[in-house]
DNA sequence: GGATTTCAGTTGTATAGTACAACGAGTTAG
DNA sequence: CTAACTCGTTGTACTATACAACTGAAATCC
């Protein structure tokens, strides 16, 4: 069983170091396999599309950027015709946002090409590897989402 | 038991989302822990040192960039004064980079905090967690590696 | 009910990081 | 010597982002 302190320090420092080359290379990666959405786009298009209609402001916190960023890319993914608003009739400072017929169409086909991709990528990773994986991935990002990191110290 | 397809189609699905939204948040969440060092001249800076002196070709080969984003990168390192350019005495093309003392030290220090900063995130993970983890996240760089197209040496 | 405060979103401005193209200087091949 | 190639820089443009200032709408407070 690995239980020395060393070893534990290993695999922080591996997982430090791989998640920085990920992280590096995520984005170039994305704008290669889809020119057409760009990447930020694609994540906010998917987040209002799995929420059936949501505000900007749920997209801020959710990703943890800033309105104002939310806003352009919302006013970019509008003038592409792949999301609607709607002014929500019981708060008029709310827009609801939906994902237009295109915006689906958009989605799903960037949705299948990225998931091809992984699909290639795992091919060879058993059932029991990939849960375990996306199993640890949710378990990271979730202590992320709790912990301090903020980029303009929102939490309240 | 994880034998279904659908069910490794569902953990495909979570790593790829969950591998998103870690891309999404890693620059911010680097810059705000560093507003010293940016991410990419941290790196640049790191496989520089790592190297103990190379070119900005190898660079921008090893990290899939442009040369002429390299060529900015290590500009602002050297007005950083962490970096230092020696034009190779055989061919005068080259420039061979090494980091200065204070380069060194730098990234000593941002090593460091990067570090403590993954200690206090995965603190409540187990060692046999963390190892996993760290196996399934150099698994998937590795293929990575593999099937983007330059030959290079996956891992420092 | 009117003043103040808070919330949602937009817009101005600035910055990092990136690519592509055009170029300059050095090196090598014919 | 000339042509082709290589390494690096610079001009330009674009995306993604943050922060600050602002508008308009709702909620709260007295």
């Amino acid at each position: 069983m690995p239980g020395t302190p060393g070893e534990r320090q290993e695999s922080l420092d591996v997982i430090q170091r791989e998640l920085t080359a990920f992280a590096r290379r995520a984005r170039a990666a994305a704008a290669r396999l889809h020119p057409e959405l760009p990447l930020v786009s694609y994540t906010l298009l998917a987040h209002i599309d799995d929420r059936h209609g949501c505000r900007a402001t749920d997209l801020a916190a959710h990703y943890m950027l800033d309105k104002s960023t939310v806003s352009r890319q919302i006013g970019a993914l509008e003038k592409l015709g792949l999301v609607e608003r709607h002014p929500d009739p019981n708060d008029h400072r709310i827009q609801v946002l939906h994902p237009t017929e295109a915006g689906t169409q958009a989605l799903a086909s960037t949705q299948a090409s990225r998931r091809s991709a992984y699909q290639e990528r795992l091919a060879d990773w058993t059932a029991d590897d990939l849960a375990g994986f996306a199993e640890y991935l949710l378990r990271y990002n979730a202590a992320g989402d709790t912990s301090t990191t903020s980029p303009q110290t929102p939490k309240a």
